[in-house]
DNA sequence: ACATTAATTGTGT
DNA sequence: ACACAATTAATGT
C-alpha cells in the first residue's frame, strides 16, 4: 500500500526528493465510512491527500444544516485546508468519510516550505485548489439556478461518478441533508425519475440507469 | 416459518 | 410541512 501510495505520487508527477519528503514527514490515516474528519471551528494540522476512498466535503450553518459541496478523490488534496491554513483562519468545512478511506497527512508547516522547493508541488496545490474552486462553482451554480430535480439529478450523477457504481446506497433522508431540503421533497423527485425510468428504487438503494 | 418492531418510503391534505 | 399509510428489513420466538 505503501509502495501503490508511492506510484500515486509518481504518477502525479513529483519529484524523487519530494516523494520522499512526503513519506517520511506524513503519516497514514484509516477512516471508516461516516466518521466526521473535520469539522468546522477547528484548526487544521496537517494536509489530508487521499490515496483511496472517497470524503465527502459540505458546509454547515448554526443550526447544524448541511449542505453537500463536493468530493475528495484518490489523488486529490484538501485545498481549502491550506487556505485557512495560510491565513490562520478556522475550517468552514466540514469534511466526512463517505466510505472508508486512507488519507496521507501532511504537516501544513511543510507546504510552504515544498512550494518554493518543488516545482511539480507547487502545480500539484495549485491545480488541485482550481479544480475544487471549479467544482464549487458548478455546485454554486446549481444552487442558484437549478431546480430540484435537475440538483437531484445532478448530485445522483456524481454520486454514480466518484463512487464508480450505479449503485447508491442512501436513505431519503441522508439525501435531503445534504442537499438541505425535505424528505419528502427527495421522496416525490425520486419517484418521478423512476416513472421516467432513470431510476430504480429500493430501500436505502439507488440504482441509476 | 411467523409475528413483532423499527426504519424507510409513499401520498394526501 | 405535517400526518399517516404502506412497505421493507431486521430480529426474536
Amino acid at each position: 500500500m505503501t509502495t501503490s501510495f508511492q506510484d500515486l505520487l509518481t504518477s502525479i508527477g513529483f519529484e524523487e526528493g519530494l516523494i520522499a519528503e512526503v513519506l517520511q514527514n506524513g503519516y497514514l490515516l484509516k477512516v471508516k465510512s461516516d466518521m466526521p474528519l473535520i469539522s468546522p471551528g477547528t484548526k487544521p494540522e496537517d494536509m489530508p491527500m487521499v490515496i483511496s476512498g472517497t470524503l465527502r466535503i459540505m458546509r454547515e450553518d448554526e443550526e447544524g444544516n448541511e449542505l453537500f459541496l463536493y468530493y475528495l478523490e484518490g489523488g486529490e488534496a484538501c485545498a481549502m485546508s491550506i487556505s485557512c491554513c495560510m491565513s490562520a483562519q478556522m475550517i468552514q468545512f466540514k469534511a466526512v468519510a463517505e466510505t472508508d478511506a486512507e488519507l496521507w497527512m501532511v504537516p501544513m508547516q511543510l507546504i510552504d516550505e515544498w512550494m518554493s522547493k518543488y516545482r511539480n508541488f507547487r502545480k500539484f496545490i495549485i491545480d488541485s485548489y482550481q479544480s475544487r474552486f471549479d467544482e464549487l462553482l458548478q455546485t454554486v451554480d446549481s444552487i442558484a439556478f437549478m431546480k430540484m430535480d435537475e440538483r437531484l439529478l445532478k448530485y445522483l450523477l456524481d454520486k454514480k461518478q466518484s463512487a464508480g457504481s450505479f449503485e447508491i446506497h442512501k436513505s431519503h433522508e441522508q439525501i435531503a441533508n445534504e442537499l438541505n431540503t425535505s424528505r419528502v421533497v427527495v421522496s416525490r423527485l425520486l419517484k418521478k425519475l423512476e416513472k421516467a425510468d432513470r431510476v430504480l428504487l429500493h430501500r436505502n438503494k439507488i440504482e441509476i440507469l
